[in-house]
DNA sequence: GACCCGTGGTC
DNA sequence: TGACCAAGGGT
C-alpha cells in the first residue's frame, strides 16, 4: 500500500467507508478547531444548546467582506437593541440603516430588514436547509450554506474567501481566480466531512484569518502544513493567483452645510447607488464615476470649511466642504432639520460624520 | 462574468 | 504610507 491510498477502516460492511486523504485533512482541521477555536461572541460556547439561527445569522451578514474586530460592536448594539428577529424586523427602516452606519456595504442593512421581515412574517423561524435559506434576501451562495452548517448542523459546502486561500494553497491550484472557483468549490466539498460540518467551516475560517493568511502562510504552526501542496513548492503565499487589480480614480465633489439656529439640514440619499437610504449632507452630485459640478443646492454666502478625503471601492473621493450658517427658510427639495448637537445620533455614513467633524471642529 | 457597493486594519 | 485586504450579494 501506497502513502495517500484509501485505508479501510475495518473489514465490515457496515464500516466499510475508507479513509481518506480527505477524511485526514477534516480530522486533522477539527482537532485544531478544538484547542484554537476563536472566541468571538455569535458561537455558541462548549455546553452551550445550539447556537441561536438569528444571531449566526445576524453575525454572518455583518461579516461580509467586514473584519471581525468592525463587526463586534454593532453585532452586540444589534442584539442587545433588538434580541429576536421579530423585533428586528419590527423596527423601522430609518433605525436599522442608521445602527449599521459605519459598517459599510448598506445594501446589506436594507437586504437585513427585508430578511428579518420575511422571516417574521412566515412564522418567526428561520428556515433549516441551504435551499431555502438561500432565497432569503441578502443571502448568497456562502451565507446560506454557512448558516445551514453552523446553526443546522446541514453537511453544506462553505466557501468563503478564506476557504478559497486555504483549498488553493493545500491543492497548489494555480488557475487565476476567478475561473479557479470552479476547482476550489470541487476540492472543500471533497474535505468537508458529512459531520460537524459547521465546525469544520469554521475552522477553515479560523485558519485562513489567523494562520494561512493572505501575506503570510505560517506553515510552521498549521495543522494542514504535511499534506499542503503549495507548501511543497515552497511557495504558499503564490496561491491563490489573483488578476491584476484596477487602479482607483480620484473623484472631486462637494457638499454643504446649511444651518439654522443650532440644526443642519440632512437630505437622505437614493435607497440605490452608493451610501443608498442614508442621510447625508447635501452635495453636487459626485459619483464613483464622475466629479461633481460643483454647483451648490441654491445662492447664498457659501464659506469654504476645508475637505475630507475618503476611499470608496471603486474611487478615491475628495470632498470640499462649504457652509451657510445663517440659512432661514428651508432649502429646495427633500430634507429635514437635525440638531446639530445630536448630529453623532444621525446615522450618518462615515464619509459625512467625517464632514461635519471637520466642519465643526472649524467653528471653534 | 463584470461591475457596483464602505470601511478600518495591516505591514 | 499607501496598497492590499476582509465570514459577499445583487444586478
Amino acid at each position: 500500500m501506497k502513502v495517500g491510498d484509501p485505508v479501510p477502516l475495518c473489514r465490515r460492511p457496515c464500516h466499510s467507508r475508507a479513509v481518506t486523504a480527505s477524511d485526514d485533512i477534516a480530522a486533522g482541521l477539527l482537532a485544531w478547531y478544538d484547542r484554537h477555536a476563536r472566541d468571538l461572541p455569535w458561537r455558541a460556547r462548549p455546553g452551550d444548546p445550539a447556537p441561536d439561527p438569528y444571531r449566526v445569522w445576524l453575525s454572518e451578514v455583518m461579516l461580509q467582506q467586514t473584519t471581525v474586530a468592525a463587526v463586534k460592536s454593532y453585532f452586540a448594539a444589534f442584539t442587545s437593541r433588538w434580541p429576536r428577529v421579530t423585533d428586528l424586523a419590527a423596527a423601522g427602516d430609518d433605525e436599522v440603516m442608521a445602527a449599521w452606519a459605519g459598517l459599510g456595504y448598506y445594501a446589506r442593512a436594507r437586504n437585513l430588514h427585508a430578511c428579518a421581515r420575511a422571516v417574521a412574517s412566515a412564522g418567526g423561524e428561520f428556515p433549516r436547509t441551504e435551499a431555502e435559506l438561500r432565497a432569503l434576501p441578502g443571502l448568497g451562495a456562502y451565507t446560506a450554506a454557512a448558516i445551514a452548517a453552523i446553526a443546522f448542523g446541514e453537511r453544506a459546502v462553505v466557501v468563503d474567501a478564506n476557504v478559497e486561500r486555504v483549498v488553493a494553497r493545500l491543492f497548489a491550484i494555480d488557475t487565476p481566480l476567478p475561473a479557479a472557483r470552479i476547482a476550489i468549490r470541487a476540492a472543500a466539498d471533497r474535505i468537508t466531512p458529512e459531520r460537524r460540518a459547521g465546525d469544520f467551516a469554521q475552522a477553515m475560517m479560523d485558519l485562513g484569518a489567523t494562520v494561512c493568511t493572505a501575506r503570510s502562510a505560517r506553515c510552521l504552526v498549521c495543522p494542514l502544513a504535511a499534506g499542503c501542496a503549495a507548501r511543497a513548492r515552497g511557495t504558499p503565499e503564490a496561491f491563490p493567483v489573483k488578476p491584476a487589480k484596477k487602479p482607483r480614480p480620484a473623484r472631486r465633489g462637494r457638499a454643504f452645510w446649511i444651518e439654522r439656529s443650532g440644526a443642519v439640514w440632512l437630505v437622505t440619499r437614493p435607497a440605490r447607488g452608493m451610501l443608498g437610504g442614508m442621510r447625508a449632507l447635501p452635495d453636487d452630485g459626485w459619483t464613483a464615476g464622475r466629479d461633481g459640478s460643483g454647483e451648490p443646492p441654491f445662492a447664498a454666502d457659501w464659506r469654504p470649511a476645508g475637505q475630507v478625503s475618503h476611499g470608496f471601492t471603486h474611487a478615491e473621493l475628495t470632498l470640499s466642504l462649504w457652509v451657510v450658517t445663517d440659512q432661514v427658510g428651508d432649502p429646495p427639495g427633500q430634507g429635514e432639520w437635525w440638531p446639530v448637537a445630536r448630529i453623532g445620533e444621525a446615522g450618518l455614513p462615515t464619509l459625512f460624520a467625517r464632514a461635519a467633524e471637520r466642519v465643526l471642529a472649524g467653528k471653534k
